[in-house]
RNA sequence: GCCCCGUUCGUCUAGUGGCCUAGGACAUAGCCCUCUCAAGGCUAAAACACGGGUUCGAUUCCCGUACGGGGUACCA
C-alpha cells in the first residue's frame, strides 16, 4: 500500500475543539475513511506556555463525541524535539540555514524604526560558517534561520488550484528558538515527513505558511505532500467565528441537544457539497460521497438555524431505541424519571419518543415535550388558549363531563378506541371533533398545541386523564360561579 | 504598508461559454393536509459586487476597482 493516503489533524491544545477545528478534523477523517487511508491525530504542543493537558483532553473528548476516531496517535509534537533539533542541525550543516545572533530586543528595535515595512535584513546570513561555529561554541546565544532561496514557490492546491509566492516576499524565518526549541513551521514539516503524511488538509489561514513549509521539504530532500486549504468559518456578522458569537466549542452543542451526526452533516456542508441536492446524510453517506474536489474556496457563515433544522432531521431519522439513551438522562437529571424507570418503563418511553421525535429540533426540546407525560398534574395552563377554547365555562364543563364519561368507558384502552369515543361524543353533541378535542387538550396538557388527541389520552393513561379532566372541571366551575 | 486568498438570493450552495426566464436547502410569507401543534406537500418573495475587455454569445475566461478575509512573531 505504497500509495495509501495518510492525513492528520494537528490542533494546538490552547482551547476547546471549536467548530472550525472540528470541520478540519472531519474533512481529514472523511478523506481517510473514503480512501481507506490513515487518520493521524497530533497535538501541537511546542508552545509550552499556551498548551495544557486539560485542553488536550477536551479536544480528544470533542473528537470522540463526533465519532472521528483516529488510527494513530495522539502523538505529541513536543516528543519530537530531538528529531526537530537533528533536522535543524542538518539544515545548518548543508548551509540551508544559518545562526542568527541578533537578539529579540535588537530585532524589535529595528522593527520599531521601520514599522510595517520591516523584514529581517539577513545581516547574519553573511557571517562565515567558521565564525558562526566559533561564536556558538564560545557560548553566544543564537536562533537558527532558514535561508530562503531565490525564485518562486508554487503548488497545486486541492482547493485553490495553482498558488504561487515570490520567495523575495518571504523573510528568512526562524526555525529554532534561542532556547533550542523548534518553531511551528519546522516542527510541522519534520513531523509530517516523519509520519509520511500525503495530504495536508487545514484552514486557509495557513496558506502563507505553505511556501515556507514547501521550501523546508525541499531543503530536507523530502517529497512535498498535497495541500488542501479549507475556507474559514465566519460568524453571522461576517467576522471570523469567535467566542463572542456564542457557542463555538463542539461540547457546547452537545449540551444544547445537538446530535453528533447532525453536527458532522452540517459541518461537512459548510464548504462542501455532494454535487446533487441531497443535504441530509448519515456518516456513512458522507464517507461514500466525500471528495476534496468539491470543496469551496469561499468562507462560510455558521448558521445555527440551519444546524437546528438539520438536527431535527437527524432526530426524526433516529429510531426511538437510539433516542432513548440521549433523552432519558435529561429526564432523570430533571427529576421526572427515576433511574430504574428507564428500564422498567422502556416500552412506554419508546412509544412516547416515537411520537415526539418529529416534534423537536434538539434532544432538549424533546425532553421538554416529554415532561407533561411524566408528571401527575397539568403544571401550567396557558391563559391565551383558555380564553380561546374555554370561552363558555358552562358549555365547556358540560362537554368535558361528557368526554369524561365516554373515556371512562373505553375498553380496551387503545388509541383507536379513544378516537372512536371522542368522535362519538362530538357527534352526539352535534359538533366537529375540534370542539371536543381542543377543550380536552387544554384540560390534559394545559395548552392548545400537542400531538394528536388520541395519542395524548392514550399515553397519559386513564387515571391521569380522568384526574386532569376533574381538575379542569373544578377550574371551570370556579370560573362560572 | 507589503504578500496572499476570496466575492451567485438574508444564510449554505448548484452552476466550469449557449441547457440560466440563474436550480436546490435554511430562514420568511401564503395555501393544502388536519382535532391543535409539529412533520410533510405546494406556492411566493429573494442573488450572479462594480467597470472594462475576449467572444457571435459571458454567472462562467482575462484585467482593473471596490469590499471582505488571512498572513506579515524567537504563536500555532
Amino acid at each position: 500500500m505504497a500509495d495509501q493516503i495518510r492525513v492528520r489533524f494537528a490542533p494546538s491544545p490552547t482551547g476547546f475543539l471549536h467548530v472550525g477545528g472540528a470541520r478540519t478534523a472531519l474533512y481529514n477523517w472523511l478523506l481517510a475513511r473514503r480512501t481507506g487511508g490513515v487518520f493521524v491525530l497530533r497535538i501541537e504542543d511546542t508552545d509550552r506556555e499556551r498548551s495544557s493537558g486539560e485542553m488536550t483532553q477536551a479536544i480528544l473528548d470533542g473528537m470522540t463525541w463526533l465519532g472521528l476516531n483516529w488510527d494513530e496517535g495522539p502523538v505529541h509534537q513536543a516528543d519530537g524535539l530531538e528529531r526537530h533539533k537533528g533536522d535543524v542541525g542538518r539544515l545548518l550543516a548543508q548551509g540551508a540555514a544559518y545562526r542568527c545572533f541578533c537578539t529579540p530586543e535588537e530585532l524589535q528595535a529595528r522593527r520599531d524604526v521601520m514599522k510595517e515595512e520591516y523584514r529581517y535584513d539577513r545581516r547574519c546570513a553573511a557571517i562565515p560558517a567558521d565564525e558562526s561555529v566559533r561564536r556558538a561554541e564560545a557560548g553566544e546565544p543564537f536562533a537558527v534561520r532558514f535561508r530562503v532561496p531565490e525564485g518562486d514557490t508554487a503548488w497545486d492546491d486541492e482547493v485553490h488550484g495553482d498558488t504561487r509566492f515570490k520567495n523575495e516576499s518571504i523573510e528568512d524565518f526562524i526555525i529554532l528558538r534561542t532556547d533550542g526549541t523548534p518553531i511551528y513551521n519546522l516542527a510541522v514539516v519534520s513531523d509530517d515527513i516523519d509520519m509520511r503524511i500525503t495530504h495536508v488538509i487545514r484552514g486557509d489561514d495557513h496558506i502563507a505558511n505553505t511556501p515556507k513549509q514547501i521550501l523546508l521539504y525541499q531543503a530536507m530532500g523530502a517529497a512535498v505532500p498535497r495541500f488542501a486549504h479549507l475556507p474559514m468559518i465566519l460568524g453571522p456578522d461576517g467576522k471570523r467565528l469567535s467566542k463572542r458569537h456564542g457557542a463555538t466549542a463542539v461540547g457546547q452543542y452537545a449540551e444544547q441537544g445537538i446530535l453528533p451526526e447532525a453536527m458532522n452533516n452540517f459541518l461537512a456542508l459548510l464548504g462542501w457539497n455532494a454535487g446533487d441536492d441531497v443535504e441530509v446524510m448519515t456518516m456513512d453517506e458522507l464517507v461514500q460521497r466525500f471528495s476534496l474536489d468539491r470543496v469551496n474556496k469561499k468562507s462560510a457563515v455558521f448558521d445555527t438555524a440551519k444546524l437546528e433544522w438539520m438536527n431535527g432531521q437527524h432526530i426524526a431519522l433516529t429510531p426511538a431505541e437510539n433516542l432513548l439513551p440521549l433523552v432519558a438522562p435529561l429526564l432523570v437529571s430533571s427529576g421526572l424519571l427515576a433511574a430504574e424507570e428507564v428500564e422498567s418503563r422502556r416500552e412506554w418511553l419508546l412509544h412516547l419518543l416515537q411520537e415526539l421525535r418529529i416534534r423537536g429540533r434538539t434532544t432538549l426540546e424533546i425532553a421538554a415535550q416529554a415532561r407533561t407525560y411524566l408528571v401527575d398534574e397539568v403544571e401550567q395552563y396557558d391563559e391565551a388558549s383558555i380564553a380561546k377554547h374555554w370561552k363558555n365555562a358552562d358549555e365547556t364543563a358540560q362537554r368535558l363531563a361528557a368526554v369524561r364519561a365516554a373515556l371512562a368507558a373505553v375498553e380496551p384502552w387503545t388509541a383507536e378506541g379513544i378516537d372512536a369515543a371522542l368522535r362519538a361524543t362530538a357527534e352526539s353533541a352535534g359538533v366537529g371533533l375540534g370542539k371536543v378535542a381542543q377543550p380536552l387538550r387544554i384540560a390534559l396538557v394545559g395548552q392548545a398545541a400537542s400531538p394528536g388527541i388520541d395519542f395524548v389520552v392514550h399515553t397519559l393513561g386513564r387515571d391521569r386523564v380522568l384526574r386532569r379532566i376533574d381538575r379542569a372541571l373544578e377550574r371551570l366551575r370556579g370560573a362560572a360561579a
